[in-house]
DNA sequence: AAAATGACGATTGTTGACAATGTGAATGAT
DNA sequence: ATCATTCACATTGTCAACAATCGTCATTTT
């Protein structure tokens, strides 16, 4: 299988590439944002080995650029190389989780905080935008999940862009995307949601008002009570089949 | 110049390798080693390009290990790879320092949070041991910055690491190791570091008592103090040959 | 039977040559 | 003099072959 063509701005690569650069994408970037949607969407599982002769083939190409592309996705978090060993989809643990979510938590209220403060008039009209969305997606019956998911995505990624700092972004993007598989697990029940949807209005208006300081409480809360929820979905889980 | 043996215990690598993989070191994560310590010591600046071939050359190594090393240290935030246009030592606009600084206290708030939650006696110990170190440093006239400074990352590290999670502690590091000449700005008066010191101290009582949420507080407030002091140098600096 | 050993196969690490691309100097036009 | 164009060169991107290492499994040894 070639690579497909993929638009470069859906990219999972177009939001951390450092500016200044090439517009084109090498073939371990191309290969990089294609694997990394498979894992995220789970088609690779945690823990599944990555070969490189496998991805190579796959995708017409020799190891170079697959060698490439696993270090992105290393750094991505997506995946862990064992050195000497291979490459295997990155498995958290229980406790990693906890702790991840514990760090996009203080991360993402700082990024609150910043968008509080720095009341970008461009940043606020699309946080309304997507507030309104995932309320909206919140109220429906039988909504995609994934469509749900995705619309939470957006809105977490405008509150991170809108915070002004790349790396403060760039962290937070990658930390969502590791974490998005529990993420979807601690929305699956449609009552979540909507106490989910209803804080994210909460903090919209928190922000909108300037409260720097309730931001980010509320930003933190809103990614602690994710995470809380996700891994009780996860332990149950867990008790059902160990 | 082939490359020099190094103590694997004291490598960069060592902290954020996965376990589980080889003890033997590639050639790669070699070379990303001693170019990591290079430039965190100031031999290669802010700005500099780092061209293949020349690093190849010098390590007599082909490129291969040498892109490989470059991946690695941008995934450290040391370097950044334009594509098709190369490496440069990542240099920090001052408000991107101001950012770094910012993420850098959240994340040690947490940290310290952890700590002080956690009571691991051994860690305990370690902390108590640093701050002495660092306190004595700090009284110490003529004192040297390289070793004060050394003293000061053990320290922040033995937080990091003591807080149980591997993620935060990779990320404390990295971090860390980022804004390492900015710190270093910061702590070139000896007032300053007897007023950072004593707060080490202050941090180290609340976290001995178990104060989870003022361990916090002050963790984070030990890493924005040193921020602002070395923005403040930082500005002037700048002011004077801009 | 259990543990140690050794060879084999699978996989990653490394290399040097070749291809593709961006940079900047030299050239020419306005 | 300034700006656009061209073209050579420097540099990174890609490839396929070779080397080194690790896990496995049959074999041997106790």
């Amino acid at each position: 299988m070639p690579i497909t063509e993929t638009e470069p701005r859906r990219n999972f690569l177009a939001a951390i590439r450092p500016p200044g650069g090439s517009e084109t994408w090498s073939l371990g970037e191309q290969i990089a944002s294609q694997l990394a949607d498979m894992i995220v969407k789970g088609e690779y599982k945690p823990g599944a080995r990555v070969h490189e002769v496998a991805v190579s083939s796959r995708f017409q190409v020799s190891r170079g650029p697959v060698r490439e592309a696993l270090r992105l996705l290393e750094k991505e978090g997506l995946i862990t190389i064992l050195p000497r060993r291979g490459a295997v989809v990155t498995k958290l643990s229980i406790d990693e989780v906890r702790d991840v979510f514990a760090i996009r938590s203080v991360l993402f209220g700082l990024a609150a905080s910043r968008v509080a403060e720095l009341q970008d008039p461009q940043v606020l009209r699309e946080l309304k935008q997507g507030v309104a969305r995932v309320n909206k997606l919140a109220k429906t019956k039988n909504v995609d999940l994934d469509e749900y998911v995705g619309a939470v995505q957006e809105l977490s990624f405008v509150f991170s862009a809108g915070s002004g700092s790349s790396h403060l972004s760039n962290m937070v993007y990658s930390l969502f995307r590791q974490t998005l598989r529990y993420s979807r697990l601690g929305l699956s029940s449609r009552e979540r949601r909507l106490t989910s949807a209803a804080n994210w209005s909460r903090l919209l208006d928190t922000v909108l008002a300037g409260d720097v300081v309730q931001a980010e409480i509320l930003g933190r809360k809103q990614i602690s009570d994710s995470g809380a929820e996700a891994m009780r979905r996860l332990r149950e889980a867990e008790e059902e089949k160990p």
